[in-house]
RNA sequence: GCCGAGAUAGCUCAAUGGUAGAGCAAUGGUUUUGUAAACCAUAGGCUGGAGGUUCAAAUCCUCUUCUCGGCUCCA
């Protein structure tokens, strides 16, 4: 996560007790290492960090020893005052630390008059502030250093690497332990616990990092949502295509994504005179399709969809669960329209998101927003040069988030190098924010592929091209939905969804039986005639986190009743198999 | 990729230079169970991999693979 995703934390009081601890922290580093250089040290979401330039790695020990210190000089009344200083001054003062003068370096030139400093003792820090008066108001009890981390010189990796230590901070003892609490739950419903505990994916060594296996179990659930996607798209006009997982590098200069992915795609592979590579994206095999023979406006909007798997070489230190993995399915598609079509065929897709949303229990706004990602001027590299067609696209999808009336906030660099883009960013459970659905206006592709159809008057005409996401990437939102539900899926998600235990030798095979008519009754059942109590056979459904559990004894194969206890409940409750059925039938159809 | 920390049985963890253990899971037996853990036994390991130091290495060192926390990047 990088900065500027981060929030400040609400201004006033707890923000300077934050930036005040973050002081105390330099301060104590400076007894160990008094010629330490000091990057940037914002406050943030939930407290503070602070870049240093040392000269040995820290070892993770050190953080208790600095708590420790601080300690002591929270109860030492320290006080923070500010004071100005000329620029010439303040250099001098840092002429040791290449970091702090470049800041100040950066204040002259944006016009600064002179710069603001902190003293507290001995240590003079450049620092606008706000502080605490003294320690006295800093509660000693509400704060602990939490992590260390390399992080980029202003945050780019050509730069050194400094050693940045994280800190939490509260007013309260009660609101640190509380956030602990928080974190502690959130690291229950991790998708990589939950993952293994529920026996959904794994990963082997010798398959390689960022590939995972999916088991059984969690191969239920992406064929779900699979088949969500398609019966969904079907109903809204999306036709469905295959096309292959690599083709010609060729292909990939003519779309002109190769310069820009030339280092996260796998290297190329040569096969007699042909070169070919893993493809990291669909759309210009879709560009491709569209473009095989003469298309008439009648045709448009086409919206060409696919599950479509994708190979990225991401860097190893990015890949994470499901999250971040190396090969990836996207549920895809392009819509090829008339560019009078985009504003319309936009507010589809953003139906189709907030309608999957939907199914999902997910509210807008707290589990997830939108992201107006633009272009940037000012930047040839990245972006496709274009200032008309740039401030066009962005205007048509501003004025579609306008007209829906969602909340939104805008991003600028954002973009895709071929034009904006409206992105869904999920809330992870720990916080963490992570794209999971994208909208991307794009000018440039129909030009590279010279896509035409022919209009109403029998000229050619150039449509605009939108690419789409419905439900993600299956992966990382099968990742989000394990954290979502915390391994507790609704009915038609989960692997098993109903458990029918035997409670003595002599109901097995009916167990299995009504198991097998479960089955045919499109409900996932299995039973568990297993050599074991009945309250053990209980105990692993519960851990299986099952929806249904059925107990069947003497009792119910005399009288046509089901025994079930629902998830989460302790108490269980009769009905007869066929309306039992019927009940679970009807929750799978309305993917409850 | 970079900075830092890790990797012990299928899982969760012990063992701080001196014979690798436990619980759960697995397997075999006893038991025939009525809603969150029956009992007994057995098996399970080149301590991620490769080198090195040492009389002796899970433990110390080097390299390597993978994982985790960040940075950078991103669906």
């Amino acid at each position: 996560m990088s900065d500027k995703n981060e929030k400040p934390a609400s201004a006033g009081k707890l923000e300077k007790i934050r930036h005040s601890l973050s002081h105390l922290m330099s301060m104590a580093i400076s007894e160990l290492y008094p010629r330490v250089g000091l990057g940037v040290g914002p406050v943030i979401e939930n407290g503070f960090y602070q870049d240093y330039d040392l000269p040995e790695a820290l070892n993770p020990d050190i953080l208790p020893k600095l708590e420790k210190r601080m300690r002591e000089m929270i109860g030492e009344n320290i006080e923070f005052k500010q004071h100005q200083m000329s620029f010439a001054q303040a250099l001098k003062q840092y002429k040791h630390d290449p970091y702090k003068t470049e800041l100040i370096k950066d204040l002259k030139a944006a016009g600064e008059k002179n710069v603001s400093f902190y003293k507290s003792e001995n240590f003079d820090n450049l620092c606008a502030g706000p502080h605490v008066e003294s320690t006295k108001e800093i509660n000693p009890e509400a704060f602990m250093l939490t992590k260390l981390a390399g992080a980029y010189w202003r945050g780019s990796e050509k730069n050194k690497m400094l050693t940045r230590i994280y800190g939490l901070a509260f007013a309260t003892k009660q609101e640190l332990e509380n956030h602990l609490k928080m974190m502690a739950e959130a690291e229950k419903r991790d998708h990589r616990k939950l993952g293994k505990e529920l026996d959904l994916f794994v990963f082997s060594e010798i398959v390689g990092k960022g590939l995972p296996l999916l088991t059984p179990k969690g191969t239920v659930i992406r064929k779900e949502l699979e088949k969500f996607v398609l019966e969904e798209e079907t109903k809204r006009g999306y036709q469905h295509v295959v096309t292959p997982n690599l083709a010609r590098v060729e292909l990939y200069k003519k779309s002109g994504h190769y310069p820009y992915y030339k280092d996260t795609m796998y290297p190329m592979m040569k096969v007699d005179e042909e070169e070919l590579i893993l493809r990291p994206m669909t759309c210009p095999h879709h560009f491709e399709l569209y473009n095989s023979r003469p298309r008439s406006y009648k045709e448009l909007p086409l919206r060409l969809a696919e599950i479509a798997h994708q190979y990225r070489y991401e860097k190893s230190g990015e890949l994470s669960g499901l999250t971040r993995v190396r090969m990836f399915c996207l549920a895809d598609a392009h819509i090829i329209c008339a560019k009078e079509q985009a504003e319309d065929e936009i507010k589809n897709v953003l139906d189709l998101i907030d309608y999957s949303y939907n199914i999902f229990g997910l509210a807008k706004g707290k589990d997830y927003r939108y992201r107006l990602s633009l272009g940037d001027r000012g930047d040839n590299k990245k972006f496709y040069k274009d200032d008309a067609a740039w401030d066009k696209a962005e205007g048509i999808l501003r004025k579609t988030l306008e007209k829906i009336g969602v909340p939104y906030f805008e991003a600028k660099g954002e973009a895709a190098f071929y034009g904006p883009k409206i992105d869904v960013q999920m809330k992870k459970i720990n916080g963490q924010e992570e794209t999971a659905f994208t909208v991307q206006y794009d000018f440039v592709m129909p030009k590279r592929f010279a896509m035409k159809y022919i209009d109403r008057d029998g000229k050619e005409n150039e449509p605009i091209v939108i690419h789409r996401s419905s439900i993600g990437c299956f992966e990382r939102t099968m990742a989000f939905l394990i954290e979502h539900y915390a391994g507790a899926f609704p009915v038609w998600l989960s692997p098993t969804q109903v458990k029918i235990a035997s409670v003595g030798q002599a109901h097995g095979e009916f167990c299995q039986k009504l198991a097998a008519e479960f089955r045919e009754n499109g409900v996932r059942a299995e039973a568990d005639d297993s050599d074991e109590t009945v309250g053990n056979k209980i105990r692993k459904a519960v851990g299986e986190k099952v929806p249904y559990m059925l107990v069947v004894g003497d009792r119910e194969m005399a009288s046509l009743k089901l025994t079930v206890r629902d998830r989460g409940e302790k108490t269980t409750r009769e009905i007869g198999k066929q309306e039992f059925i019927k009940e679970v039938n009807k929750k799978i159809k309305n993917r409850m």
